[in-house]
DNA sequence: TTTGGCTTGTTATGTTTATCACAAAATTGC
DNA sequence: GCAATTTTGTGATAAACATAACAAGCCAAA
């Protein structure tokens, strides 16, 4: 027989797995046991529970784990991203299909679109994805493929491939690097493809950042200045002139 | 000039998107304010913001709002759906492909894998994704589409080719009715293809449910029987006589 | 510049949560 | 069935958190 403790547990992320947030109080009386032994459990399995001023939680929702230097990236330059996300959203209008990129810049960028705005949202981010899904009016179409922790993004042949079949008003391009002269670079290899496709197809690009990327070059090249209509950053827009 | 407080709203939801926990104190410091400042922020934003005992969280955490009867399928026979997890995750092995479908009954299955293991997922729902990113020694392929968020997952045409260039050695299907004569089914249309198309390709197929989930028969039928080498339910793994 | 409304900080008080040590109860091995 | 070990409960104490009332500060319009 299964000691009373291991039932304990897997009653414990049961429940949990409802209720999403459990005070110590009801978790108690739900296991019959004394609010003392609870705490012990949640204590004795960090990698399951996650515990917060007499509330437990799943670990999941908890875990600094954030892949990608995400959890770095994030934090670093994050109102300017907003802000410039709050200039780009201005060129999405009602029944748009628009394309967001990876990377933690254009995440707030769904926050800027009016909720009555019935839109259609391709990306092939996991964080992206995740926030689009939330939204309602929204229809997501996700390109798939291998994920890459280190964008938290999908990528491959058939992801691709999904791009023929879609027409895209309007894509919102990132970068790791903008060098006025060369044009827009990024770090990782496998973000180049999906990127260039996506701008060879869409109506029109924007290349948004936060203004510390310009001046950088990162390892992957992915497109001159002039494959975009403009460059936003928190400061605003700036209209790329397309004669050489 | 945006209120001051408007942009406290901003930059604490900028900052919880990093760190996904944040204590009301390292909030106050993070914002320049006192702790009954954030207290207010955080009560008056209660569509962006949870509070657990000190402790601030994204409100997306928290609310209720997952998707799907997600929410109303999670609780109940949770404990059978972990069970049967835990039988068919025996089938895996170090360096396997496995497809795992969607729906909350083969959520837990990674839970079982050994983290020693080496192993390929595929996937086409958001909240299996989720998780199985979260492991560490896993490749992660999803197959993208259009978002269903009746199952929180995507299907499309292209995520269907994406499966010819997969070798999957295992896959666990699940259903939400098992007909002992007719077969397996869904209740959701979407689902079928990728389903069938899943079984064809596969070494082998297991269907695991819940046991409340036999003798049911859903809209969409996608197998029979003896489409799977066996039923794995909580009680244990029955094989399907192959003789018709 | 001054008024009035709104925002923020402070303080005080009560409640909840955290931790520890020890006792009681249950399990296990023999 | 008995002793050793583990698990669980209890109560005391300290720390952290919650709430409200009021004072001070800020901002905008007159």
């Amino acid at each position: 027989m299964v000691s009373r403790k291991a039932k304990r547990i897997v009653d414990l992320s049961g429940a949990l797995l409802e209720r999403r947030v459990l005070h110590l109080k009801e978790a108690a009386s739900l296991l019959n046991v004394s609010e003392m032994t609870v705490r012990r459990d949640v204590a004795e399995h960090p990698d399951q529970f996650g515990y917060l001023g007499g509330h437990i939680v799943p670990a999941a929702d908890l875990d600094a784990d954030v892949p990608y230097e995400l959890a770095r990236a994030a934090d670093s330059h994050a109102a300017a991203k907003r802000e410039a996300c709050a200039h780009a959203a201005k060129h999405i209008g009602p029944g748009d299909t628009i394309f967001i990129d990876c990377g933690t810049t254009l995440l707030s960028l769904i926050d800027y679109v009016p909720e009555s705005y019935s839109i259609t949202a391709v990306c092939y981010a996991l964080n992206v994805a995740e926030k689009l899904t939330r939204r309602s009016n929204t229809n997501v179409v996700m390109l798939g493929g291998l994920y890459y922790p280190s964008s938290a993004s999908f990528s491959g042949a058939s992801g691709l491939e999904t791009l023929d079949h879609l027409g895209i008003n309007t894509a919102f391009i990132s970068a790791a690097g903008v060098d006025l002269n060369r044009g827009a670079s990024c770090a990782h290899f496998h973000e180049a493809p999906v990127k260039q496709k996506v701008i060879s197809l869409a109506q029109r690009s924007f290349l948004v950042v936060d203004s510390s990327k310009i001046g950088k070059l990162k390892a992957a090249f992915f497109a001159p200045m002039d494959a975009f209509s403009s460059l936003i950053t928190e400061e605003g827009e700036t209209d790329i002139a397309h004669a050489g």
